[in-house]
Parts: C-alpha cells; structure tokens; sequence
DNA sequence: AGCACGCCGACT
DNA sequence: GTCGGCGTGCTC
C-alpha cells in the first residue's frame, strides 16, 4: 500500500513551490523523519512534515528516495517552533528548517548517517559519574535563592511567565543558571543555554563544564569545524547531550528532553540574524519555552526595552540580584562636562586634565584602568583642510578608517584597503591630517601623556591573528598591563580583577544617533564598561568610571550616575511611546537591493501599491522608501521601506497575504539584486 | 536556489 | 565544426 507524504525541502518561496511538496511513500512516515527526495534532476534532503490538509497537485508524484531512520525523528514541537519562525519571519519552510540542521547531516544519505551513528556510540566515553561529589558549590546568598525558588515554581507550572534575571554585574546571575541547570538535570531534563558570542562560550563553557563533570556539556556555534557540528547537533538530538551551550542558531538545537531554556544578556543585539531569515533567537527563545512548557530564564543587567516593558505590563516576572557577590561596591560614576575646559585654539585633549590625574594616580598606586572607545583604526577619517577632500569609500556611503600601523586606509564595510596616499588626491596638498580618534591613535596619545606607562590595546585589530587575544588578556590578568585601550570587546564578560578605573572617552555619538535603539544599546555598554571596574571586593580603593561628555545634563548619564537601569528605561519607554515605535508600535521592514537605486525604489513603490488595494493593509501603515544609514555597500545601492502597526497580529496577517504579491511584482522589476521582508527590525 | 535546455560568437 | 556565454523555465 502506497501513500504521499508531505515532505520540506529547501525551495526558495519565490519558487513557486510553497510549503511542503508530496511523494509517494511505502510507509507511513513519521512526520520529522529525515528523507532524501528526488527534486527536478538532483536528490535533496527534506523533512516529512505533518501533513495539511491541502489537495494533491496535478503531477504524477514521485517516490521518496531514502529515509534516514537510524536516527530518531525530529519532535513535533521542533516541528512547531520551525513553523512558527518560518511563518513569523515571513520565510519558506523548507528553506528555514533545513538551514538549522548542520550542513553535512543534509550530505549524508541513510548508510552514511548509520555509520556516523555508530561511530559517535562508540567513541562516547561514559561521562566521569566519580567526579560529582567532588563539586563545591557557592553559598548563594537570599536574592540568588530566591530567584533560584521561583525558577522551581515555574518549572511545575506550565502556564508560568518567562522570567527576567535582572542582575548588576557581579552579581551571580551564572551561579543561578547553573542552579537551575542542575534541577532540571534532577528531572532527567536538557538545558539550552544562548549566549550572545562564541567570543565568551570558552570561559561560560570552561565553568559549565567544571560544575557538571558527570554530564554532557557542548557547544554550538558557527566556528565549529563542519563535522564538529554535526557531532554535537546529533548529541543533542539524541538526548545524549545535557546542556547545550550555544549561540543564535542553538535555539534550533534539536532537544527532545528540554527542559529549561536560559538566555544570557538577553539585551544582545548579536541574537538577531542580520542575514537569510532575520530571527531574533530571543524571541523565539521565549517561544520555545512556552511551546515546551518549561521555564525560560532572561538574563540581563540592562534588559531590553521590550523586556522591562513586558514586566512593567505583568507578563514577564522580574527576579532581581541587586547586590555583588561578595559586597563589591559598584564604581562611583563620575561625569565630567567638557564644556568646563578652558577654551583653547585647536580641538579639546584627549582626556580632560582630572581624569588624566586620575589615570596617574592609579598608575602610581599600581592599578589597572581601562580607557573604552568603540570606534577602532587611528583616525575615522582623513581630510585634506585645503580642498576638503575625505577618504570616502568609492563603493559604500561611508569614511574609509585611517589605519596608522600599515598606512592603509580600510572600509569597514565592504573591505577596501589602499596604502595612505602621500599628498591629496584632489589637489596635491602635502598636508593631509587624520580627523577625529580611534583605539589605534588614542593608544599612542596616552603613551605620549603617560610616559612609562605599560598600555596594551583590545579591539578586532589587535586581536586578529591566533592566540593575540589570549596573549594581551594573560598579560592584563598577569599584572604586566597599566591601561588597556578597548572598543566594546574589552566590556563583555571579562573579569578583570585589578581595574580599578573605566574612562569612556568619547561616548556621545550614540545620544544624537538616527538609530532609535542606540541610547539603549550605549546605557548597556556604558554600565557594563563600568561593570569591568572593581570586582575585587577586597581592593581599598573605590573604583570610578568617567564618562567624558559635551552633554552632561543627558537623561543617559544622570541615570547612570545613579546606576539606575529602571530610570533610563522608564525614560526610553516613555519616548518610544510617543514616537509610536517598539514595544509600543511592531515594525517590518522590505529591504530592496540594486545596482541602480532608481531599481530598488521603483520595487518597493509598486509593492506598496499593491499593499494598498488589499483588505489585510487596514490598520497597517506603509511609509514612502527612503534610504538606509549604510545607502550604498560594495556598490549595491539599497533602499528600504518601514511597514508599521499597533498589533502584532495585524501586521502578521498583512505581511503573509502580502507576501505572495511581492513575488509577482518582483517579477517584472528586472536588475533587482536582493530583496526581503525584515520583522521586528533592529534598526529603521 | 540549482540545474537544465537553448540559441549565438571565438577557438582546438 | 564544437566549447561555452548566461537568458528563461521547471522542480511534488
């Protein structure tokens, strides 16, 4: 007896070949088992899917090739949580859900998946059951036990609210994970544990593994070798991995016995994929969790908005870690208003002269101090003060960066590199100067100011190349560092014990920025820039972080002064509320790419002229293309169009009617690169 | 997206 | 005479 079978298969939407194709099959297949199918003339790899009920097409069908039975289906719920984020993200099915699985499980047919089976059993040594009891666990102190209470409570209760960690640095939020790990291995259960970058899962990982020597501990992230993928994923799938550490793409890990979902500095803009389906793997976290029925922790010490926002309006439940572990004082912020500097011919200091003195006055007491600056190269622009001239970048709207140390100058963007040249290109003019200050230039003017001070920079430049980055951390944790130069590398999840000083030196950029999330995301980097500053309770100093700024009387820096987080949200939340954006507005973006803008532009008109003869646009705003920030990178000229509503559902059911439209319109617009729908943009 | 077929220019 | 340019069209 022969049947079909949906099966998903990775086809473009734009293909015309929606959702699930049918084959023919012997059996019955389980929906989620893995099959290779034939597709036009290759052999692909698909997933049976629940089957809808929808009419056969008018083709003769096609048997399945293979099925992939040595391993055990996927689970109806990953089933589900892949349906939701393709239809959410407005992406294909198929397209989405055999993106997730590592790339060499969708090479392998059924006799090479056996043998990779049978070899993964083999080389599985039994994990070290003598080494538990050898584990000394912290004492936690009455907030961490608390939280760790109501961690309990929601684990038992399937209609519990996702919970925030909301913690100050220092303040033991990893010590509650691990906790709340550790029950849910009482109950036989997985944990899936995000992390924002695979920069910070050695150190997370290093201390995971150490807690749980008796269990099963792995990483995913995208820096692992293609069969170290599909090693771990499989563990996963298996239920023979117990946590599972990972970056975005792990909250698609397949994790049959899941049972707690932790997502640490759940403000990290790094959890939203930039590219191909445009996910917020915290959001879909958080639906994981309530799709599972298991608690999900959010961890932060500066959620974001639309976090707080939940927990100001009851949905999410707050659990606060107010204090330091071990009593550590947090550091006293000091603003400084440059304004006050004596008015001088040629642009302000580097550093005003009482945080110079407080840079040598740590010196001589033998501290460490960190100075943060989050724009790297020597000077972002060169200028030619004759004619005008910048080093504008011929293939993207930006500076390229001044890079002193190889006199090149670099896009940021696209990558174009040329040697420094000598004299102006415009005019001739012999005297061309940097304009403005990097990491690279600010490390030699505070050797310049500090002579015989040991300084040491920490920026993607400096730590290219293998073993840079260890090497200058060693040196800082050894003593052998004075002041340590950083962009916002130097601020996450480094503990440096003997920093007693953190100077952020040109912070105001982001108060001015076109970008609406960029006070939020400087608040974040500033209190934890601050966070790096006296985690040894036991120096006799206080600790202090200065804040430089043309703008003292900033809602932003009061509010840090007062390390008040609830503060500056409340501030923020009231401002996005009259400005109608998110959490108070939900926003999609159709992003169009050409050579020619003129191309793109005449794309997104007659999409929103589609939009405006459909029933589903009620209540749903379209407003005219514009340009992006970055107009133009590697010479593809892009132009984007904001699609906003009051609800969520609203804005859903416009978007999947208007999908389809686009693709017919799509179709008559030629010299068209890339377009996309982008949902709950991170930036408009 | 692949991967075909298909119809016109410079090479072994 | 063929090798190969990428334009159009199809895949359960």
């Amino acid at each position: 007896m022969t049947g079909a079978v949906a099966v998903v298969v990775d086809t473009p939407q734009h293909a015309g070949l929606g959702g699930a194709l049918d084959y023919l099959s012997e059996q019955a297949l389980a929906p989620g088992t893995l099959v290779r199918v034939p597709l036009g003339r290759r052999e692909v790899a698909g997933i049976v899917w629940p089957r809808a009920a929808r009419p056969l097409p008018e083709v003769v069908l096609r048997p399945i090739a293979q099925q992939l039975d040595a391993m055990p289906a996927l689970a109806p719920q990953w089933l589900s949580l892949l349906e939701f984020a393709a239809g959410y993200y407005q992406r294909g099915l198929g397209e989405l859900a055999l993106a997730v699985l590592p790339p060499e499980l969708r090479k392998l047919d059924a006799a090479q998946l056996a043998q990779r089976l049978r070899r993964l059993h083999k080389r599985l040594r039994a994990p070290d059951d003598e080494a538990t009891a050898s584990v000394a666990l912290p004492t936690l102190n009455d907030e961490q036990s608390a939280a760790l209470g109501a961690i309990d409570v929601a684990a038992g209760d399937a209609h519990a609210p996702p919970l925030l960690l909301h913690g100050v640095t220092g303040s033991g939020k990893t010590e509650v994970y691990l906790r709340a790990a550790a029950r849910a291995l009482e109950r036989q259960r997985q944990t899936l544990m995000l992390v924002p970058e695979i920069n910070l899962t050695p150190q997370l990982l290093a201390r995971v593994t150490a807690r749980f020597p008796a269990q099963r501990v792995v990483a995913m992230h995208s820096a692992l070798t293609p069969a170290q993928r599909l090693q771990t994923w499989l563990l996963a799938h298996l239920g023979l991995a117990d946590i599972v550490l990972g970056t975005r793409l792990a909250v698609f890990a397949s994790l049959p016995r899941l049972g707690l979902v932790v997502v640490d500095e759940e403000h990290d803009a790094s959890y939203k994929q930039q590219e191909g389906a445009r996910y917020s793997a915290r959001d879909l976290a958080v639906y994981r969790a309530h799709l599972e029925r298991v608690p999900v922790l959010l961890g932060s010490a500066t959620p974001s908005l639309e976090t707080w926002h939940h927990v100001l309006s009851g949905r999410y439940r707050r659990l606060a870690l107010e204090r330091r572990i071990g009593g550590a004082a947090l550091p006293r912020v000091r603003v400084f208003d440059m304004g006050r500097l004596p008015r001088v011919q040629g642009p302000p200091p580097v550093l005003a002269p009482p945080l110079l003195e407080a840079l040598r006055e740590r010196l001589a007491r033998g501290e460490q101090s960190l100075v943060f600056l989050n724009r790297r190269g020597y000077a972002p622009v060169l200028h030619c003060a004759d004619c005008g001239w910048k080093s504008a970048c011929a293939h993207c709207t930006a500076w390229r960066v001044f890079h002193k140390h190889d006199r090149t100058l670099r896009c940021h963007h696209c990558g174009f590199t040329e040697r420094v040249p000598r004299a102006c290109p415009e005019c001739g003019n012999l005297d061309i100067a940097p304009l403005g200050r990097g990491t690279e230039r600010l490390e030699e003017q505070l050797g310049e100011l500090l002579p015989g001070a040991r300084i040491a920079r920490f920026d993607a430049d400096a730590t290219r190349g293998k073993g840079n980055l260890e090497r200058t951390l060693a040196a800082v944790h050894a003593g052998e560092i004075d002041v340590l130069v950083g962009t916002q590398m130097v601020t996450k999840g480094h503990d440096f014990r003997r920093v007693t000083l953190v100077a952020a030196v040109n912070p105001d950029a982001a108060l001015f920025s076109s970008d609406f999330r960029a006070p939020e995301r400087q608040f974040a980097l500033l209190l934890q820039a601050a966070g790096r500053a006296g985690r040894d309770a036991a120096a006799t100093t206080p600790s202090e972080m200065w804040i430089q700024t043309w703008h003292p009387q900033h809602a932003l820096f009061a509010a840090l002064r007062e390390h008040d987080y609830a503060r500056f949200a409340g501030s923020q939340l009231d401002e996005r509320r009259s400005a109608g954006l998110p959490p108070f507005a939900h926003l999609a973006l159709l992003r169009a790419e050409a050579r020619d803008a003129a191309v793109a532009q005449a794309f997104l008109r007659a999409g929103a002229d589609t939009a405006a003869a459909m029933a589903e646009a009620k209540g749903v705003m379209i407003y005219p293309p514009v340009p992006p920030t970055m107009q133009r990178v590697a010479g593809i000229e892009r132009m984007q169009m904001l699609v906003e509503s009051a609800a969520r559902a609203r804005l859903q059911r416009f978007l999947t009617a208007w999908l389809p439209k686009l693709h017919e319109v799509r179709a008559t617009h030629k010299g068209l690169a890339r377009w996309a729908v982008d949902v709950d943009p991170q930036a408009i």
